[in-house]
DNA sequence: AGCCAGGGCAGGT
DNA sequence: ACCTGCCATGGC
């Protein structure tokens, strides 16, 4: 009744909290099963759910058999970090260099195009927290129900639900959007769900450049530079990219002692700057940033 | 009560 | 091309 695999791989460049509390996934959560200290974790991506966790020196991931290309793809398992994090430690940015060597276990996803889209409009002006219940009510009102039949789930294995498609979202009334707590982006994901329904490809624009992608996304209601961006480095993988945000502010601010205010041209001179190990320079720059205030906050 | 969160839009200069 | 007010929601 479904078996699954497992991929194993080594913990220094792929740590499982790293990857999935830096901030670019909101379908994860603590697995149920799980006592707190063994750290097991469930993962969603689109119709898929994958139980993954770190010891001290392997990460595994387990999946049905059939998902395992998927979710080794998901997890950007062909791509060497040693390289990028060593840039990362050597480009002469003391935060930047502990950001790398605090991260240097987060990979960046490979997102479905569609579904990183839709999340990353959810996100603007909103915190994590939110964003992730908003995206869960979205899966659980309007997803397909799927069964996870996992070591640790039994035989009837783990219900969870699918994110959901376009053409189901199209249908749902608008009173279904603004229930989810998605206030005034939900006639920006019910737009985008139409505009889908009615043929567009998200995942068809893999075929531009990253200045073309970025352009077109932007012309979709609801979405702007910074989601963009966010879509075009999770959804597409294209690290030439730089999103900014409230938080990347700061680290411009605070660490790299900058003096614009325009996010657009921020984003400019780090593209500039890190030039194809941007994304990641980001990622590891906003996580770092984002859980050291959250450690102050708690030891307050 | 007011500020903030992985911002963007519309309308004005 | 730049500036401002406004936009839902909930945690702190």
């Amino acid at each position: 009744m479904g078996k699954t695999v497992k991929i194993t791989f080594d913990k220094e460049y792929f740590d499982i909290k790293d990857t999935l509390y830096c901030g670019q996934l909101f379908r994860f959560r603590k697995a149920e099963t799980e006592s707190a200290a063994s750290g097991g974790h469930l993962v969603f991506s689109t119709d898929k759910c994958a139980f993954c966790f770190s010891d001290e020196k392997k990460t595994v991931v387990e999946c049905a058999e059939e998902d395992e290309e998927y979710f080794y793809d998901y997890f950007d398992l062909k791509r060497d970090y040693d390289k990028i994090v060593s840039a990362a430690e050597n480009s002469g940015v003391p935060a930047l260099k502990i950001a790398a060597s605090l991260g240097k276990g987060v990979r960046i996803l490979n997102q479905n195009p569609e579904e990183a889209l839709f999340s990353f409009i959810v996100s603007q002006n909103n915190n994590i927290p939110r964003i992730k219940v908003i995206i869960e009510k979205l899966c659980s009102g309007a997803g397909e129900e799927k069964i996870f039949y996992g070591e640790r789930f039994g035989e009837n294995g783990l219900k969870y639900r699918a994110f959901p498609s376009a053409a189901i979202l199209a249908q749902m009334p608008e009173s279904f959007f603004t229930g989810t707590g998605l206030g005034y982006r939900a006639r920006y994901i019910k737009g985008l769900a139409e505009k889908i329904a009615a043929g567009y490809s998200v995942s068809a624009l893999s075929g531009l450049n990253t200045e073309e992608l970025r352009k077109e996304l932007v012309s979709i209601k609801g979405v702007g530079a910074k989601v963009a961006d966010c879509a075009v480095l999770f959804g597409f993988h294209r690290a030439d990219c730089f999103p900014v945000d409230t938080w990347i502010e700061k680290v411009y601010k605070e660490d790299f002692g900058g003096a614009l205010t325009d996010r657009k041209k921020i984003s400019e001179y780090f593209v500039e700057r890190f030039g194809e190990n941007a994304g990641y320079f980001q990622q590891y720059l906003f996580y770092y940033k984002r859980s050291l205030e959250k450690e102050l906050a708690t030891k307050r």
